[in-house]
DNA sequence: CGCACGTGGTTTTTT
DNA sequence: ACCACGTGCG
């Protein structure tokens, strides 16, 4: 059984399978069997009895990967996985919540707010608090909100020096008062109740300590510090409240924060113990940080050899999915990043295809250009499921998408708005929501008038009044109220007590009908008319997903088909088994893989993104997803750029990506003349010779004869080089806007400025 | 109360 | 160019 599940495994993935119980870090590269390594190390260790699946706790980011592991576990093993620990840190967090709510502070019933809840749940507060949205943009207090949570600080354990901070302090101690009494929990407040919540229940703590011997995590490199905290916890490497020496900086005031209530046994109630060590075992590749902007800290990867006593990383640097020189240009471009572990990834194929570089006059061309690409791709007999259009932010699939339908050639946007998010869908469970738990003042606000029922925002505003006065929930205020509120309590009461005894398809079913959702649609015309049709079939496939739910889950109450919708928003889409191109950004394509791959927009300022050359480090995560780009590829790579390109609604002027000039040039093969991307970055001499700069779209007011105009590439001697993207004034006033590679946008006096064309 | 129009802001994303 | 949100009018 053991040889058959380690045979066809390299000397390092074998050596990181049978690794004995200890800690372990492993050092995965793109494409060299991670998944793999990682759930034939849990098939290994249930499979020689060194513990038993009930012993396992395995943790991934995202749900897919979670279904992906328990897959193939099923197939490498005659077990039932479902009593296993197999998910996502949220859902597992989500999942002790839920069987110790009571410890927790938390109603049975609890919802999770996703983030468009968070943020109007903020909004709201931030009403009631009288703060200036102005000075306080709510979205900003929603990830000030949430970076604290990710750091495992409540707001009385958060630094405040200024005013301002101490303001959004006060909101963050309010918003949780306000989750609280609504009985609801945010994504971030999962994961750091369940951290408290073991913590400060010694019982509890050495329960879950004892039971998992080996704890899996996937994609390591994207752990923040509160989920790295969470698995020491569990892992028996609770930084005891005691101990001293924790790298984590925690107050020292009493953690008598705004989510007070948690029995006095936990804190420093703490007995001296030792409690088993689990084996922690992480695999992950710091090449392929691409979280950092979210809280991800690579730095856990370090620590984790440190706190664990790791002796020795695995590394895992042979490439199962690349041509050699896909992977050689990968290698080089991430060579110039400091800072890394180390690694250089190989592969036993042979070179394959130079990657294919495309200099297009606009995005337009660009687009075309990879349409006349596919289309012979296509007749090459490749699927158009193996192939994928990356690009750095969403904006960009729009003109890719125009390019395709006009070519008649299916695709799949990835990313973009969920099953779950949407607003039909949002208000359908907001009705399920407030019947499952009445506090919830996010979902009553969502429906209390929609559809339309005479309540309007002044009675809303009554209602509010009416809560506070009384400090009770808007429901408690609204069952005091008369007319159209206590109608809206009675149909809730109604729909309650009438669907307590139905399996959730018909729940959802008499919901959908009695709410009146279903006739608020149907009776939408003219120019919604269509809109309100697709809302419909959505709410009609709502009712086959609870179908569905109840079909897999041994668990189908409405509470749990709730948190599923909250915690797996996800890809509820059909048409997975056509043959369509895949359309997405590069961060939703790491972990897959496809034939061919186009990287598009390689324009400096687009890709790398702009905003990242202010943050420290900002370039070199940059430069990861470039990294994780490229690896994406098996068998032929293309990397596409445009000189002019439509953004927010203006023509704009770039450059070829720094990233391109990082690519060893015998690597690639050029599809348009190279001297006018050599023009591009090779050389700042003026060059008589170079074919004038070209001329798109305008509106500039200056002359002709002038050589500053929109689109001409110019050297400046403290800027370096960049391209004009805007002139302004005439005579001794002219001023150009130069778009500068390195230094960014800037307008210059041509008076002053020292600027040369190139 | 509900609709029409205006304004601002647009990196990346999972849970 | 486009979308989400907020204000002002009927």
């Amino acid at each position: 059984m053991n040889s058959s599940l380690l045979s066809g495994l390299n000397p390092e993935q074998r050596a990181a399978v049978e690794l004995p119980a200890q800690s372990a870090l492993i050092l995965a590269g793109a494409g060299s069997g991670k998944t793999r390594v990682l759930t034939t190390r849990i098939a290994y260790l249930i499979s020689t009895g060194a513990v038993s699946p009930h012993g396992i706790l395995a943790v991934t980011f995202t749900n897919k990967a979670a279904k992906e592991m328990v897959t193939r576990l099923s197939a490498m093993l005659p077990i039932n996985t479902r009593g296993m620990w197999i998910g996502t840190f949220h859902g597992l967090c989500n999942r002790m919540l839920r069987a110790h709510h009571r410890e927790a502070n938390l109603p049975q019933t609890f919802q999770i707010l996703d983030s468009g809840d968070q943020l109007s749940a903020i909004k709201r507060l931030m009403k009631a608090m009288n703060v200036d949205d102005e000075k306080f943009p709510p979205r900003e207090v929603q990830s000030f909100i949430s970076s604290s949570k990710e750091q495992g600080l409540r707001a009385n354990e958060v630094e405040a020096y200024d005013p301002y901070t101490r303001r959004k302090v006060e909101i963050f101690a309010e918003y949780d008062a306000q989750c609280q009494r609504e009985g609801v929990v945010d994504f971030s407040e999962l994961l750091l109740r369940c951290y408290e919540l073991l913590s400060r229940n010694a019982a509890l703590r050495e329960h879950y300590q004892e039971r998992f011997k080996h704890i899996l995590v996937d994609e390591f490199q994207d752990t923040n510090k509160l989920q790295y905290q969470w698995l020491k916890l569990l892992a028996g490497h609770s930084p005891s409240p005691q101990s001293s020496g924790e790298t984590t900086s925690h107050s020292t005031k009493p953690a008598s924060g705004p989510v007070t209530g948690y029995p006095a046994s936990g804190r420093g109630g703490d007995r001296e113990r030792h409690s088993s060590t689990s084996a922690l075992f992480a695999v992950g590749d710091d090449d392929q940080s691409i979280y950092a902007f979210r809280g991800a800290n690579v730095g856990n990867m370090q620590e984790l050899t440190r706190d664990f006593q790791v002796e020795n990383v695995i590394k895992l640097e042979q490439n199962y999915r690349s041509h050699g020189n896909i992977l050689e240009a990968a290698n080089v471009l991430i060579s110039n990043n400091r800072n890394r572990l180390g690694k250089n990834l190989w592969t036993a194929e042979n070179g394959g295809e130079q990657l294919r570089v495309y200099e297009a006059a606009t995005d337009v061309d660009e687009a075309a250009f990879i349409v006349d690409e596919i289309k012979q791709l296509k007749s090459e007999g490749i699927n158009l499921r193996e192939i994928a259009l990356l690009y750095r932010s969403n904006a960009q699939s729009r003109v890719l998408e125009h390019a395709l339908v006009s070519a008649g050639l299916s695709y799949r946007v990835y990313g973009g708005l969920r099953f779950f998010e949407r607003q039909e869908i949002k208000h359908a469970l907001a009705y399920l929501r407030l019947m499952e738990n009445t506090d919830d003042d996010n979902a009553l606000l969502r429906i209390i008038n929609f559809p339309t029922r005479g309540i309007g925002a002044r009675s809303i505003e009554q209602l509010q009044e009416a809560a506070k006065m009384n400090s009770t929930t808007l429901w408690d205020a609204a069952a005091r109220a008369g007319g159209k509120v206590s109608a809206f309590v009675a149909l809730i009461e109604s729909l309650r007590s009438a669907t307590r005894e139905l399996p959730l398809p018909e729940i959802m079913d008499h919901v959908l009908e009695h709410s009146g959702l279903i006739a608020h649609y149907q009776n939408e015309t003219g120019v919604k008319k269509r809109e309100a049709e697709e809302r419909l079939e959505n709410l009609n496939e709502l009712v086959n997903a609870a179908a569905l739910f109840v079909h897999e889950n041994e668990d189908d109450s409405l509470t749990s088909f709730l948190t599923h919708a909250s915690l797996e928003a996800g890809e509820h889409q059909a048409g997975d088994q056509d043959d369509a191109l895949h359309l997405m950004t590069v961060h939703s394509a790491k972990g897959l893989e496809f034939h061919t791959v186009f990287i598009t927009g390689l324009e400096e300022g687009l890709f790398p993104h702009q905003n990242s050359q202010r943050e420290d480090g900002g370039l070199d995560e940059e430069r990861r997803l470039m990294y994780v780009a490229i690896t994406r590829a098996r068998r032929r790579l293309y990397l596409s750029f445009a000189q002019s390109r439509m953004l927010h609604g203006q023509v704009s002027y770039g450059m070829a990506s720094s990233f391109l000039r990082e690519l060893p040039e015998g690597l690639l093969h050029w599809l348009t003349p190279r001297f006018v991307a050599r023009k591009s970055f090779d050389s700042f001499l003026p060059d008589a010779a170079s074919a004038p700069a070209p001329s798109f779209g305008g509106g500039a007011p200056s002359a002709h004869s002038s050589p500053w105009r929109i689109g001409q590439r110019v050297f400046h001697q403290k800027f370096g080089e960049g391209v004009i993207t805007g002139v302004e004034g005439g005579g001794a006033d002219a001023r150009v806007q130069v778009n500068f590679k390195r230094a960014g946008s800037k307008w210059l006096a041509l008076e002053y400025a020292k600027l040369t064309a190139v």
